[in-house]
Order: structure tokens, then C-alpha cells, then sequence
DNA sequence: TTATTTTAATCAATCGTTTGATTAACTTTG
DNA sequence: CAAAGTTAATCAAACGATTGATTAAAATAA
């Protein structure tokens, strides 16, 4: 049936989603992938013609889910910058457990700073997202909300980066901040929680008049 | 002489650290190392005894320095906490520049959660930095000058969030900057004086009373 | 000489990929 | 209907290339 092979194709990127983000690239060989997933070798080449159009596909996968869940929110006009600013940081702070290991190795792709179609794809990608976040920014200095000598790009940057400390370093941050953050309970009851509650105390402080 | 035998060593720590940094553990293989040192492939292991020992061997050379460095700065009566804070961000401004491509490495090698003597050596390291920052902002709870209720973990995860997010990330950041980070002029005269007013301003909004 | 340093050649292991054969399901033909 | 043909899916086996590591010989220094 055509339903069994697209459910298989899934299954794959699934079980190589998981892979790589645990082993990263090189880490992860065609071998223990196929092993991992139960098919044969010559599998991923058959379907994704190479390792790298798998590891590929697996990003094309979630880009469309990507692209238009911040333009509604930008788009928005019952909302005034900082309540966009929340809703964001809401968002942003659900995906850090759902998307848990797909984060993880997206950043450790672009980390590498290749100059390949796949990492160049991923840049634009991102910065796709976060225009969307410079636009809130900048409508809250227009409008008077937020004070005009704000950093747009650190914020931003600041966004990002202290969430991918966070999940990128698990074992470190488990020390630091007293509980296990790889135990997914803990990301629900206090990670969540926690990191969206600084976000919007930290930004608050520094955006608003 | 043995003075040339210890220079040897030292620049291929140089060169190995560089490459490891720009291609990660695997992707930097010993015959690209050594080509890039002028050396013999077997000097590598000659010398350090394996890939790993090599690895091994360049963050060695740099855990003596920075031991002591904080330490200093927490131990301090004449200034204080949000002094203190002041020149803790100075310091760590002034390192992005001075060891990019270590601190790169360094939480490139964190990140894959490896459960070997080399990682679990590493983020003992880097806790030991953190707890020097977390003294400072008790501190400065107790004395009043600091609010009651900030995040001090999260408030660690920001600081060297956002550093790494901008240097391990360079191609984005310097689209969402503006300029080119891997230039080390526009490091040095824009990108070290934007992180660190950016950080002074967010975490005097955040911190202070 | 003796001891140390450096080299080229080679090792087994693993990598991503390709191959040719086989199976099973569907389509076409008689 | 049944036989023949066609297709995609799957497999074990092997490919050439590259990996980190080792060797024994050559070169250098003491």
C-alpha cells in the first residue's frame, strides 16, 4: 500500500531525527541508523538517494509547520507589541520540549558554519523566524512601548541563545539549575514554566518604559 | 633541542585546536591536522598517544589559566555586587575575542553529552566559572542591591547563552548584526562593545532595585 | 656509538554507497 | 479467468575510500 511506505519513509526520518541529534552527523552512521529503524542499508540511499538528502529531508519536514506560525501572531492587530512579545515567548517556550532534539541538531548544523546548500538552506530559514521578532520589536518602538535605545539584534540573540544553552548543554544545566532537564517530566512541570516566567520578567525589564 | 621539541608541540596544539574547532572531533581527521602543522601524521600520535590525547591535551594547557581569574574578583571587598557584576562582564566580553575558537570548541565538545573523563573534566571546569557568578548575585541579594526574586540560574544561563549563541553561530549573527563577526576588527571596535553595554543595560534592568 | 626524532609504508576497521538478486503487488494481455 | 509482464521494495554482499593507529627504517642529535 502507498500509506505503509510514506508511514515507513516517516518512520525513518523519525528514528534518523533521533540519531543525529544524539550523535550529530558524523556520529551517526548509515549502519546504526538502518539498524536503529529496523531496515536495511541500502534503504536510505534507495529513499533519500543519500546521507545527506536524508539529513536533508528531515529538515524540510518541519519547515512548513515553521513558516507561517509566526506570521499570524505578526500579522496580529488586536495585540499590542508586548503582548505579542509574550505570546512569542510563550510559543517559544513550548517548542523547547516538543522539539527538543530537532533544536538540538539544527543548531549543531549551522554550528559548523559549512557552506553547503543545507546549511545555507537552515540560516535562511531561521532568519526567517526572526524577522518576524524584529518586526514586533520594532512596531513596540514605533508605537511608544518600548524604549528606543533597545538592542534589537542582542535581544534576539539572547532569545535564542539562552534557550539552546539550556537544551544543548543538558548535563550542564541539570547542575545549575537543580533538576534533571533531561527527565521530561521536569521539562513540563518546572523547565516550561520556568524559562518562560525569566523571558518575559527579564524582557520586561529591559524593553518596556 | 628541547626548546624546538616543546615550540613543535605547542604550534600543533595551535593548528589541532583550530581545526577542531572548525571541523569538530570527527570531522578534523589526523591526516588533515598534521597537513595543516607541517608534520608527520604519526607525530600526533608520537606525541599525545592517540586523537584523544591530543583533544585532550589543548584544553589542558588552558584550564591553569583559567582557574584563578574569577576568583579574584569574588574575593573583592572593595567593590560592590553590581561592581562586580560590571567587571565579570567586562571580562567575559574581552574573552569572546581572545578565545573564540576555544570556547568554541569547548561547548562543542559539551554538547554531545559525551560521559567520558574529557567531558565530565570539562563541565566540572565551567561550573566551577559559574559558581564564582552565582556568589556574586547572592551577594548582592543579601546586601539588598539585587531583587529579591531573579532567577539566578537563569540569569548564568543568559550570559553565557547569548556569548555562544553570537559565536558559535557567526554566520547568523552577523547577517542579524549587520557586520561580519569573523572579521577581527569588527570584533574588536563593534561586537565586544555591543555585548557587553547590551548585557550591562539587561541585567541592570533585570537585577537592580 | 647510542638515543631520540622523523619519515614512508602499511594495518585493520569503518565509512557511505552501489550492486545484482529476490520478493511481492499490481497491470496488462490473451 | 489466468498467464505474462512490470513495477517498487527489500535484501545480503561487496565496493573503493578514508579513518586512527602502528611499524620498521632512515635521519638527526648527543
Amino acid at each position: 500500500m502507498d500509506k505503509d511506505k510514506i508511514d515507513k519513509r516517516d518512520y525513518i526520518l523519525d528514528v534518523a531525527e533521533r540519531v543525529f541529534s544524539e550523535k550529530g552527523f558524523d556520529g551517526a552512521s548509515t549502519r546504526l541508523i538502518s539498524g536503529e529503524a529496523g531496515v536495511n542499508m541500502a534503504m536510505l540511499n534507495y529513499y533519500f538517494g543519500s546521507k545527506e538528502g536524508l539529513f536533508l529531508e528531515i529538515f524540510e519536514r518541519k519547515i512548513s509547520s515553521f513558516q507561517n506560525i509566526l506570521q499570524n501572531l505578526g500579522n496580529d492587530e488586536s495585540m499590542n507589541a508586548w503582548e505579542k512579545m509574550e505570546q512569542y515567548i510563550e510559543m517559544y517556550g513550548e517548542k523547547i520540549v516538543n522539539n527538543n532534539c530537532f533544536q538540538k541538531l539544527l543548531y549543531q548544523e549551522i554550528g559548523m558554519n559549512r557552506n553547503n546548500d543545507l546549511s545555507n538552506k537552515l540560516r535562511d530559514l531561521l532568519l526567517k523566524n526572526v524577522t518576524e521578532l524584529d518586526k514586533i520589536l520594532n512596531e513596540g518602538i514605533a508605537k511608544g512601548e518600548f524604549k528606543k535605545d533597545i538592542d534589537i539584534p542582542m535581544v534576539i540573540a539572547t532569545l535564542y541563545g539562552t534557550k539552546n544553552y539550556i537544551i544543548n548543554t543538558p548535563l550542564m544545566s541539570s547542575r545549575l539549575l537543580g533538576y534533571n532537564i533531561l527527565n521530561d517530566k521536569m521539562i513540563e512541570t518546572k523547565l516550561k514554566p520556568q524559562i518562560k516566567s525569566f523571558m518575559k520578567n527579564l524582557l520586561k525589564a529591559y524593553l518596556l518604559n
